[in-house]
RNA sequence: UGCCCGAUGGUGUAAUGGUAGCACAGCAGACUCUGAAUCUGCUUGUCUAGGUUCGAGUCCUAGUCGGGCAACCA
């Protein structure tokens, strides 16, 4: 493990896993050892519910002085390629976190995970079932009633040995015969009524290319690459519950120095959004979205293209905390800790959405004013900014005939302007035809005047501003649970403005942004450049997340 | 219906037999050259019924509700 790569603060909230681990420590068990694995399939990207577990796995390890590998659980070549690897990697680094040395394939290990099943064989623990999956299925059982006993069962091992030599030789076709535990058929835990090891599928790996037509499957597969790295305490979720007495078994078969155990939590669930792999590759196969990192996604890379900081993320992973009840995360609290990151760091400028042209018909020349970068960051320093005769002001900072308690600017009455003083409005000239606001004449004021105002309006000039392209992103969806009942299709609920593009006035130093730097645009939101559209010439952001707004509701 | 797991304000969580606390959201106010941020205050909770105990959110029993398990997926 290298250094620690956040310097939050230490005292986190218990919980039931951290309670084991601080036990087992203080225990002395494992020689005080932790050892923990992140290992994902890489069959799709990762997304906010992996960013849980990642914070999870290695934020356990850095606390306790251990270490976390990162796995990839490839033993199933028919989904898996290099291309989500590297995305998995890259992914978890931006995240923050290191795995050092301490990366592996489950299918480096295929050699002695298949020397084991023969000394299982051997041991009588194992038998080669040349059963039909139909005929499998029909002996299995169900959880009712206990299954019936394979007739190959008690096989003898050598018959067993020679034909999954045979099996791994490829002298079988696919399906035909499999390698099953000998365990108990008549168990109330379906896991344990002789479960399939190994399967016969020719299938190229993309690591292993064509060297195996036989894989094993995850029960046997995980409890082994624990055991083989030493892992101490194996974290997944709660659907592999009922899989661990099978995990525990593998284990102590294997009788390795250090016993890896098995500890669930519940997934997150977030509103808003959905986080089945198999959903995010829907939208993205039927282009729903622009691809897996579409800011809109709950992928890692998506999030990431939003603008959201890792920090924040991973704040957000500590605050949900870990439990094994599976509840459903309101969205207001990810969003909480992006604008309380952005709001600490992100450099604050003047951006008009949708504009509407001001003319100060008593301002004789231009006037430099100095703006502030970061109000909660003194070393931010500040930039100057021109004010002219013809400005854009957003389209709803004016209105002819204002709601009470509408502290913008409206016909008479006077409002102050972002470092620049106070612009009363004068006139009004309207498009003849359709009566939409063309011109808002104004007088101007010197902030000495210290007209009294309840309002303060950003503004761009119109003569130095330059123009973005703005997307304004929202929820994906318009329902909390858009997966949550299985007769409607998920995607009925997308929410059809939740990529919404404008053509903004942004003040001119934007238009020199970083790609992925992150802004405040003064009382709308935060935004930022956008990973790989935004150029000097062709400036684009992103919005990453509006601005806490009371006077909407 | 067999087995396993769970249930604390609107949401997410803490309290490890001894005063039910925190955060988010919401509401009200203060402050403010961002209707932001910040600050102050407030509303709202232990699934039900028994039992053990001086004392139960916590332990036991039963029930209710929710989730998981019947891929040769992970």
């Amino acid at each position: 493990m290298s250094e620690p790569v956040n310097n939050e603060p230490a005292g986190k909230a218990s919980h039931f896993i951290r309670d084991v681990v601080m036990a087992d420590v203080a225990a002395g068990k494992q020689n005080g050892q932790v050892v923990t694995r992140f290992p994902p399939e890489p069959n799709g990207y990762l997304h906010i519910g992996h960013a849980k577990a990642v914070c999870l796995d290695f934020g356990i390890a850095l606390e306790f002085g251990g270490r976390c590998h990162l796995r990839m659980d490839d033993t199933n070549p028919a989904k898996e390629s290099m291309e989500y690897v590297e995305a998995i990697q890259a992914d978890i680094r931006w995240l923050g976190f290191d795995w050092g040395e301490h990366f592996f394939y489950a299918a480096d290990y295929f050699e002695r995970m298949y020397e084991f099943a023969e000394a299982l064989i051997l041991k009588g623990c194992a038998y080669v079932c040349d059963l039909s999956s139909e005929a499998f299925k029909e002996y299995r059982g169900v959880p009712t009633r206990p299954g019936k006993e394979s007739p190959f069962r008690n096989r003898d091992p050598q018959e067993s040995l020679d034909l999954f030599r045979r099996m791994r030789a490829g002298e079988f076709p696919d399906g035909s015969r499999c390698l099953r535990a000998k365990i108990d058929m008549a168990s109330p835990n379906l896991h344990l009524r002789d479960p399939v090891l190994y399967r016969i599928l020719r299938e190229p790996h993309y690591r292993t290319g064509s060297d195996w037509c036989l894989y094993p499957m995850y029960d046997f597969a995980h409890p082994l690459e624990d055991a083989f790295e030493g892992v101490t305490h194996s974290l997944c979720t709660l659907e592999f519950e009922v899989h661990r007495p099978l995990y525990d078994w593998v284990v102590s078969q294997l009788a390795p120095p250090i016993v890896p155990r098995q500890f669930e939590f519940a997934r997150l669930n977030l509103a808003y959004t959905v986080m089945s792999k198999r959903k995010l590759l829907q939208l993205v196969q039927e282009k729903q979205v622009s691809g897996w990192d579409d800011p809109r996604m709950p992928t890692l890379c998506g999030m990431r293209r939003r603008g959201y900081p890792p920090e924040a993320i991973r704040e957000f992973c500590d605050r949900i905390g870990i439990t094994k009840y599976e509840s459903l995360t309101d969205l207001a609290l990810l969003e909480h800790c992006v604008r309380d990151a952005l709001n600490r760091t992100a450099l604050r400028r003047m951006a008009v959405l949708r504009p509407v042209k001001v003319i100060i018909d008593n301002l004789e020349q231009d006037l430099d004013v100095q703006a502030v970068n970061n109000p909660e960051d003194e070393t931010a320093g500040s930039r100057t900014l021109t004010l002219t005769r013809e400005l854009w002001i957003e389209q709803d900072d004016f209105m002819l005939e204002p709601p009470p308690k509408y502290f913008r600017l409206t016909p008479g009455k006077s409002v102050r302007i972002r470092y620049a003083g106070f612009l009363t409005c004068e006139r009004v000239v309207q498009d003849d035809a359709t009566g939409a606001v063309k011109e808002i004449h104004c007088t101007w004021n010197p902030p000495e005047d210290k007209l009294k105002v309840k309002g303060t309006i950003h503004w761009v000039s119109a003569t130095r501003g330059v123009p973005a392209t703005v997307r304004l992103y929202d929820r994906l969806f318009t329902v909390p649970e858009p997966d949550g009942d299985k007769e409607v299709d998920f995607k009925s609920h997308l929410n059809p403005e939740s990529a919404i593009e404008v053509q903004a006035m942004v003040e001119p130093s934007l238009a020199e942004a970083q790609p992925e730097q992150a802004f405040q645009f003064e009382r709308v939101g935060y935004f930022c450049a956008d990973r790989y559209d935004h150029t000097a010439g062709a400036p684009v952001f992103n919005r990453t997340a509006t601005l806490k707004d009371l006077w909407a509701s």
